[in-house]
DNA sequence: AAAGAAATACGAAACTCTTCGTTGACAATA
DNA sequence: TATTGTCAACGAAGAGTTTCGTATTTCTTT
């Protein structure tokens, strides 16, 4: 019961819609997607209704118009789909996904800064 | 009709043994997966026809036994994926993937230095 | 209190994914 | 040539995903 199933594509959009706005109402939520792909108001909602019962997101009920908030905060959803990928595709191997994301993108070179960063920080840790 | 659509998981399993193994049949295909998780042979079968259909798969029908080969290779598949997830759950930022990747799971230091190599070769192209 | 609006709930249709049982074709062999 | 085993083809069922039309509830305004 406690565990929470990997978002759909179209579960992926609303998420990204919640976790930037913060709690919202189905309109508010269906407003931001609306914009991008034109869609019906009661998919929206349904869709809502759904991830609440799979327990992607939970509702506040409290007043008239219902307020959704995405249940996992967006890093531990990255997380969490990353890894599914590392291990669908990629035998776990991380660093063979970091090249794969890196060759296909051009990151900047504050980005590539960045992740070197990163990179010191966890090697200062393994000792 | 030149697109590939992206691989369903039962699809990505598929094409994992065929990239591990070359040209294969349905029955050796069916047996490394049956292997892990038991499975009808009809339901591999099925799958790799489907696959046919889609383009993610192609097929030598000279034998008896078809032989079916995956149609991208491995690094072009996960390109493909990274760059999908990228889109989908990291708004584009390679960087914020790659620090998710890092995070999740423990990169051995070794890969930590090939990541490192890859990074000081991106960097050269950057000028 | 009645009418209108705004929101949720319900039900269903179309589509995809996954699985498997059954059928038919083909080939080796007894 | 009749039998047996191997393989591909077909069809269909069940679950999940996505979409939307209709009905119902609830609040607000008159």
């Amino acid at each position: 019961m406690a565990d929470i199933p990997r978002p759909t594509d179209a579960e992926l959009s609303i998420l990204r819609v919640l976790w930037r706005r913060g709690p919202s109402t189905v309109k508010e939520v269906h407003d931001e997607l609306a914009r991008r792909a034109p869609t019906g108001y009661t998919t929206t909602l349904k869709q809502l209704q759904i991830m609440t019962e799979k327990g992607l997101v939970t509702r506040d009920e409290s007043q008239r118009a219902h307020l959704y908030v995405a249940r996992l905060p967006e890093e531990q959803t990255q997380t969490q789909l990353v890894g599914d990928l590392l291990d669908r595709a990629f035998e776990g191997s991380a660093s063979r996904l970091v090249l794969r994301a890196l060759s296909s993108r051009p990151a900047t070179p504050g980005e590539l800064a960045e992740i070197r960063e990163l990179l010191d920080r966890l090697e200062g840790d393994t000792k």
